[in-house]
RNA sequence: GCUGGCGUAGCUCAAUCGGCAGAGCAGCGGUUUUGUAAACCGCAGGUUGGAGGUUCGAUUCCUCUCGCCAGCUCCA
């Protein structure tokens, strides 16, 4: 049979030859680099025999079909060195994830740190040993059988799901024995660097009702460079934390005695916060949008209308009563913004009509689920309702996902994906809007020649909808923006609007949110900033800092000067030496410090030092205003 | 909500076997008048998350409770 290298030689060899044999007689010699390979596009172990002519790619660490068969590889080591230690635990399932992996055990008691030491200890050890990891197939019988001989009871559960006639494979390495797709590595010889990371309880089948498993996670690379280079990255993760750099720059707060999950802004924080939100308006009144308000509370009623009762009262909070009848804390701001709407007959020549507003909304999210800013009870969306013609649907989302990139770009954000959500199971209203609808967002997307992936099912019961999410700085994915198109609401609250034909017609609304928190998208920028923000944003912008008391009505002179200028500056004054300001400064992160001393009291000048050390000389006020004017403006300008 | 871990001064963390609750930083007072990431001396700072229990005695052991953390589940 003739086997070709992808992109190389070709070769008649032996039918029954291994994978291997044929990429070592094409010359491609077989260090622990290759790790499996891809033969007529589907990825297999070195070790399976060919069959018939073959294009063969080999897989590598660098490719993610290769990344993924060492880490399962990994799990397994894992799970050996657990069966050895701990033979009464049970297997269950142990897959790969992106840059690692776990194993869930069904074992009587959690896995302490001690044991994940020793765990990782026997692991290396059997890496050691260069087990060959070897692929057997079982009829479904033989497999339960084999399974049950070796008390496996969650291995039978799993391949009593499997369907018949199919057969089954497991994967061996010395004694240990696992039921596994694969494929896998050669040999156990070829999982170089491995570490452990945490233990957790993880529900059998991801069930709460089932019992609760003991997870173990670890990560794997070839070499410990490459293992000490992603600890170093999740230790920067931890570093950037934003609850840790929101305490330390005291930009927020989440207090016992406020509640959980209930945000306070600090000054610097709300400082901040207003500069995001004074963007946001602005932008939004140019972009051709009306800024409204609503209250935080409404008569339950309205809620009943608008179906949040029925879908979505697990996540609100209790209703009160007043006065005899009951009002109900918000937990969206469709509703207000769609009275609005009705408060006047509307004409075809008003549409579309776009309410904006940073409205400040409660859910009732449960306790296991509260993280940060990022998941909260009380947060505020950038939140807007568009009310258009059918016929408008693919220009007004178009602008959208142009607003969106601009917003987001502004605040350094450039990396996007994009999902397109469709019909899922549970859902209301005709099949045409459906159609209609998804077919606009598409052509919308691809009106911006925007790549973009299907989530099929995944729109919301109302309607199909686009999500766009971020990459911050660390390379984490992070979904903010949300278009969802809905047809619920306008047939619920019976929206119309008079027509060309002098008939009342249905409009479509558009819910769309950009930063979609204000709370969770503030704890995404101090991670992707480290808590060191552009100029625009800084709490403060510049510190003049004096060398000794003889500057002192001088630095309160600049000071003056920057603030009437309009920027967020402060003096420091203080009787300490310069590089104790210094050092404050740096670690409250101000963009620019001015220092003071005599020479630049004689000359009219400050010594201007940026963040992280660079010393940009000497300037005069002006200069220095000048120089905050340039660096405050914002990423991209204004449209 | 579930499983596990953790709550000690404003912050970061100690406190042996159940035996007087401590340090650094921050704060305050003083000395120092300083040139680009930490001057020096002193003072003060606590219902050990909360409630109950065991004990002569509880930060330490037990029960409950609140909160936080990791994960699971959930997720407009």
């Amino acid at each position: 049979m003739n086997i070709t290298i992808k992109d190389g030689l070709s070769k008649d060899v032996q039918t029954g030859q291994t994978v291997g044999d044929a990429l070592s007689a094409l010359g491609i010699s077989l260090g622990t680099d290759i790790l499996a390979a891809r033969v007529n596009g589907t990825v297999m172990d070195l070790s399976r025999p060919l069959s018939e002519d073959a294009t063969i790619e080999p897989l590598r660490f660098d490719s993610p079909e290769g990344r993924e068969v060492y880490r399962h590889s990994s799990t397994h080591l894992m799970a050996q060195a657990v069966k050895e230690l701990f033979p009464t635990a049970q297997l269950t399932i142990g897959p790969a994830l992106e840059d690692s992996f776990y194993y869930d055990f069904a074992y009587d008691r959690p896995f302490t740190p001690e044991d994940l030491a020793s765990i990782e200890e026997r692991a290396r050890e059997i890496a050691k040993r260069r087990l060959p990891i070897a692929r057997r197939e079982f009829s479904k019988q033989d497999a339960i059988e084999f399974f049950r001989a070796r008390g496996e009871k969650y291995k039978v559960e799993l391949i009593e799901g499997f369907p018949d006639g199919e057969p089954i494979s497991a994967y061996t390495q010395g004694d240990f024995v696992d039921l596994c797709r694969g494929p896998h590595l050669p040999s156990t010889g070829h999982i170089g660097a491995f570490k452990l990371l945490t233990t957790a309880g993880a529900y059998w089948r991801g069930d709460e009702r089932n019992p609760m498993l003991q997870r173990i996670y670890g990560t794997s690379f070839p070499t410990k460079t490459e293992l000490d280079a992603h600890l170093a990255r999740l230790e920067e993760i931890k570093r950037r934390d934003h609850r840790k750099v929101g305490k330390d720059l005291d930009l927020i707060s989440v207090q016992d005695e406020i509640g959980p999950g209930l945000v306070l802004w600090h000054p610097k924080g709300a400082a901040i916060r207003l500069q995001i939100e004074n963007f946001w308006r602005e932008q939004h009144i140019k972009g051709g949008y009306e800024l409204v308000y609503s209250p935080h509370v409404a008569r339950l009623d309205l809620w009943k209308t608008s179906g949040h009762l029925d879908y979505y009262r697990e996540n609100m909070f209790a209703s009160m009563k007043l006065e005899g009848s009951e009002y109900q804390l918000k937990p969206m701001n469709c509703p207000y913004h769609i009275m609005i709407y009705k408060s006047h007959l509307r004409s075809y020549r008003d549409l579309p009509i776009r309410y904006g507003e940073l409205g400040t909304v409660y859910r009732y999210e449960r306790t296991g689920v509260l993280h940060g800013l990022l998941r909260v009870r009380g947060f505020t969306q950038d939140d807007a309702h568009l009310f258009c013609r059918p016929d408008q649907i693919e220009t007004e989302v178009s602008r959208v996902l142009d607003f969106t990139f601009f917003i987001l770009q502004t605040f350094g954000f450039t990396d996007f994906e994009v999902f397109l959500s469709t019909r899922p199971k549970e859902s209301v209203g005709a099949d045409e809007h459906w159609t209609l609808a998804t077919s606009a967002l598409e052509a919308a997307i691809k009106s911006r020649n925007i790549a973009y992936r299907m989530d099929p099912g995944g729109g919301a019961f109302y309607g199909p909808k686009i999500d766009i999410k971020i990459k911050d700085a660390l390379g984490r994915s992070w979904q903010c923006s949300t278009i969802q198109v809905d047809f619920n609401n306008p047939e619920r609250f019976e929206l119309s609007y008079i027509g060309e034909d002098g008939k009342a017609h249905q409009p479509i609304m558009i819910h769309r949110a950009l930063m979609g928190s204000i709370e969770r998208f503030f704890g995404i920028l101090i991670e992707h900033y480290g808590g060191a923000f552009p100029a625009w944003l800084a709490p403060v912008q510049a510190t003049v800092l004096n060398i000794t008391d003889n500057q002192r009505d001088y630095a309160a002179a600049v000071t003056a000067q920057l603030k009437s200028a309009g920027f967020r500056a402060e003096a420091d004054i203080r009787n300490e030496k310069i590089g104790f300001k210094i050092r404050e400064a740096e670690k409250a992160k101000v963009p620019f410090m001015l220092v003071a001393g005599d020479r630049e009291v004689q000359g009219g000048t400050v010594s201007v030092r940026g963040r992280s050390g660079a010393n940009l000389g000497s300037m005069t006020v002006v200069q220095v205003l000048d120089l905050l004017r340039a660096e405050t403006a914002r990423v991209r300008q204004d449209s």
